[in-house]
DNA sequence: GAGAAAATCAACCGAAAGGTGGAGCGTAGT
DNA sequence: ACTACGCTCCACCTTTCGGTTGATTTTCTC
């Protein structure tokens, strides 16, 4: 072996980086070699230390992955990022990637597993844990329909708030007919049968956030 | 000191298993004597295994948190259980702490407050963490008003669905007055304005699952 | 520049949903 | 025994929603 894996952590739960630190360590090849607990953090640090792999997590307070990822493109590009975390909603997983993610790992994944794809990813490969890669092939399957446009997910949030198709177009400065006419296309994207059923679809599927 | 504290975890991320192994075979006075990866491995673990404590998460495989802390509550009744989680929605915390649990943390919580945690808990004083603390509180203060009767989830989950009131009133052999009888009690409890709102209120509180 | 979406609006209809004001039954506490 | 509450149901009315048809404008892509 030539040069130890340079792994920089980024979480905010202490137990999650206790954890990885102690069962990376156990690897020869792997080192660790700085511990961010949000987005901001890991900014600055990639910044300061140089490494192979980033090990993030997507929900961070202050800022979150996703983010974090996009900007690393920019500030470090030579770094890769394997997003390590409990979520896999297809949305999820798709904006990661888009941001520029080169793996994507599920947190109850193995520990054999984890090692292979930081060894993955720091060659440049890509890492897909198997039940990420299928929902991502499903997504980019049926992508096309089911995408929604900036402004039916504007209205379907204001949707999932409860109010009303009137006060919708009022808040939005468009007509009733308006607001009707994205709901009918937001129906027929997301199959649901009504408002309802498209604000629960949509959450499942992280096209919308509640709260 | 006498003797040490002795810990059963349970959770189903090797991760988080790993990390608190570290973090806690740092202290002098704790010893982990038993890992579980689901609720019904934690039963058996209890079973065979004597501890003082389980640190236990709530979303596990096979059998989930609450189930399995409620059935702990019987067969190991001398057992204190400490539950370490992400998540603080107002539900899973009083579900957790109404199947028995003895503590509620949270996992960004810092180490010293784990530490703190479990000896606390071992002596039989439960632990609450501020955050869950203040959020259990609101519960109660609101509890008689927000608390959903089971017939009252039942239709909600529905509607979650996308059925209709008809639908919902031929699935449960109810008339459809029943129905919306049931719906606007359930507004009025969560203080929803329609049907849609009442689900994304009843989610964030954990009181209906999507899926 | 043709074509495909997204975004905007109109008018209309029937079917749901929301809201009011009841009422009866059963069970669990006080 | 009395109260509270969950669960059940009815009638009636108003508003909103879902769905259709059709149209214009912009904006992007090929």
């Amino acid at each position: 072996m030539t040069h130890k894996i340079r792994i920089i952590l980024a979480d905010d739960h202490p137990v999650v980086r206790d954890g990885l630190k102690g069962m990376l360590g156990s690897q020869e090849d792997f080192s660790v070699v700085g511990e961010a607990v949000n987005g901001e953090d890991l900014l600055d640090l990639a910044r300061k230390v140089p490494a192979e792999v980033a090990l993030v997590d997507l929900r961070m307070p202050v800022l979150d992955g996703v983010s974090a990822i996009a900007r690393l493109r920019e500030s470090c590009p030579a770094l890769r990022v394997l997003v390590l975390t409990t979520y896999d909603s297809d949305a999820d997983i798709r904006r990661a990637v888009e941001a520029g993610a080169t793996g994507y790992l599920l947190k109850d994944a193995p520990r054999e597993e984890l090692f292979n794809a930081i060894r993955q990813t720091s060659r440049g490969y890509s890492y897909l844990s198997p039940a990420v890669a299928s929902r991502l092939v499903d997504g980019v399957r049926s992508s096309d329909y089911d995408e929604l446009s900036p402004r039916e997910v504007e209205v379907l949030t204001l949707v999932a708030q409860g109010r009303a198709n009137k006060e919708i177009a009022r808040s939005l400065r468009l007509s009733e007919a308006t607001v009707k006419s994205h709901l009918l296309h937001i129906f027929e994207k997301l199959g649901a049968a009504d408002r309802t059923h498209a604000v629960t679809i949509a959450v499942r599927k992280g096209i919308i956030r509640l709260e």
